[in-house]
DNA sequence: CAAGATTTTGGAATCGATTCCAAACACTCC
DNA sequence: GGAGTGTTTGGAATCGATTCCAAAATCTTG
């Protein structure tokens, strides 16, 4: 048995297929007699609106899509979550895709935009240039989210992880620390941002950076663990350690206690995400909060305006606030 | 500037609709001089083909789309890089959607399926009954992976949960437990599984269960630490405790370790999963390795079979073999 | 009950790409 | 040169749902 289509319908239901699509669409201008035997035959023959004839005609597909490097990120989940709450309340269906970093898997994707697959695009972690995006985003409906682009071409949506680290790095220094070492992401337009509040917090205070290290391919526990080992071979050790992310704090963390060392009394680590990891943590971590979940509405709206008002095309930046989360990895 | 069409294109480089789809397709039957003059007319008009019109008049849509309660669980992660990098080489883009756990959300998204907004459907973990996966497996293009169905009437990859029970299990007495208890998840077919290869290693060695707990909502860390203080309050402890997965297992040892109590000496705790968490937790965890990866492309293999071979409708479970990881949480 | 207003209906045109068919064209080889 | 073969092309039909328009059916109301 063939798949039914709304001329299946027609017949069976004893209508024009016109009327059929009324139904389907909810239009007010159909007999209740009608509208009966209509369902009727839409149950019995198991119908469902082919969606390439719908979008075809409609010219849209309610269907957004998101990308990201990789998904196990709590942060990105989270903001996607937000992202999906929102488009659902619109009717919109929200689907992600992991990039793995792959600028081809990324192109390939993002075509999915460019040929009408999907009618919005989040980008969370794009590998393109920034040129890129801004240049996809004067004609299509997208929207960045985490990780975006310093020019105001395109709309994006984060917090203003220069001042989150900043923040964090001021609460090391206040407890006491002199001696700041950090492990960063230069990989990431965010931990360059955060590696830019680190370097101001110390300048305030009119220190210098014992350490910088920066990871070469991902940005994760192994990397944290590898790079702490670097960190601790130096000569005269730091007091404290601002890592770009919980998981490789965690790393950082975990190197430093077998080593023989403790956390905070030794060294303190900073973390930053607040997830789930900087809880599991011993000690748990001080950290920044993002307000992900938040962060995907608002982009989801952002992107949800472009999509329905052509006209409007907002630019620019979004921050929203952040927070920092004090736990035993920072002495107080 | 609206989109162009293929009538544009056609128009821009001087010849027939009919020859610019041929170039668009690479068929052999255009001559080198059309050929350049439609690249031409597409690179300067920006053409794509609009995907709902090629989707309409193909009857496919080269997408599938896979089903998972969350997205950060590192198995999940990873066996869909195994759909994924599977259906690449075969030229379909793969699209992942959580659930969220929520059947509303889980049937909106089945209906992409339904009404051929994709090719095919790869289930993590469904919220519907096994009967109506069976249901839409028979006319529709359907697998199961990591999560599924006991009865053998679709398709579905995993590992064999019971018997990786089994396994840790009679690890755990190997180092001479013989108070064991358990942390599981009923919630989830595995979770059952996992029990009941538990159960039979126990009775194996004529041993009884300790105690069983298992998770209300979540399963994840806090449930872990929540349960595990359960587990303490009792009179007569446990000499081990075989959590239902790593996350889990963390909490556990977490807990463990605030009350005062050694792992692996006073108790022995293992994992199921070998994620990230495992080698994250002090002591590292005993756990169970999946090949999630390989499931991946394995299920994505009988997906493509079943997409594009009409009459063939593989049944029944595939298992492939899991590997015991033994760490410093169970002594040795 | 007729004229007019309103509701409901059928059916054709449409969206944009693909594909099939027949026609046009280009060769080869005697 | 012309019959025969093979290559390339244009154009119409098609996929299935939506929407517009005009016609038909129904309802008002004097």
């Amino acid at each position: 048995m063939a798949r039914a289509t709304v001329q299946d319908v027609a017949k069976t239901a004893g209508v024009s297929v016109g009327t059929v699509s009324r139904v389907l669409n909810g239009s007010p201008a159909v007999s209740a007699s009608s509208r009966e035997k209509v369902a009727g035959a839409i149950r019995e023959l198991n119908y469902r609106p082919l969606a390439s004839a719908r979008d075809l005609r409609r010219d849209r597909t309610m269907r957004i899509l998101a990308l990201a490097k990789n998904l196990e990120s709590p942060v990105i989940s989270e903001a996607f979550r937000g992202v999906g709450d929102a488009a659902a309340q619109s009717g919109y269906v929200s689907l992600i895709a992991p990039t793995a970093g792959s600028p081809d898997r990324e192109k390939q994707l993002v075509d999915m935009l460019r040929n009408g697959s999907v009618d919005g695009l989040v980008l969370f972690s794009p590998t393109m240039p920034d040129d890129d995006v801004e240049a996809l985003a004067t004609s299509l409906s997208v929207v960045q989210l985490c990780e975006i682009a310093e020019s105001e071409a395109a709309f994006g949506v984060s917090i203003d992880d220069r001042q989150a680290a900043r923040d964090i790095t001021r609460h090391l220094i206040g407890t006491g620390a002199r001696r700041l070492a950090m492990i960063g992401n230069r990989a990431a337009r965010s931990g360059r941002l955060r590696e830019q509040g680190f370097r101001e917090a110390l300048s305030e205070a009119g220190l210098e950076a014992a350490q910088s290290l920066f990871a070469a391919g991902d940005f994760d526990f192994h990397a944290g663990r590898q790079l702490t080992r670097e960190l601790l071979a130096a000569d005269h050790l730091p007091d404290a350690v601002f890592c770009g992310s919980d998981t490789v704090a965690a790393g950082c963390v975990r190197e430093i206690t077998d080593a023989g060392f403790r956390v905070p009394e030794d060294l303190a680590v900073a973390g930053f995400d607040d997830s789930i990891q900087a809880e599991m943590c011993v000690p748990e971590l001080t950290t920044i909060r993002q307000p992900a979940y938040e962060m995907g509405r608002v982009a989801f709206g952002a992107l949800l305006e472009r999509m329905t008002e052509p006209g409007v095309h907002r630019r620019g930046r979004m921050f929203l606030p952040h927070e920092l989360v004090i736990r035993e990895s920072t002495k107080n």
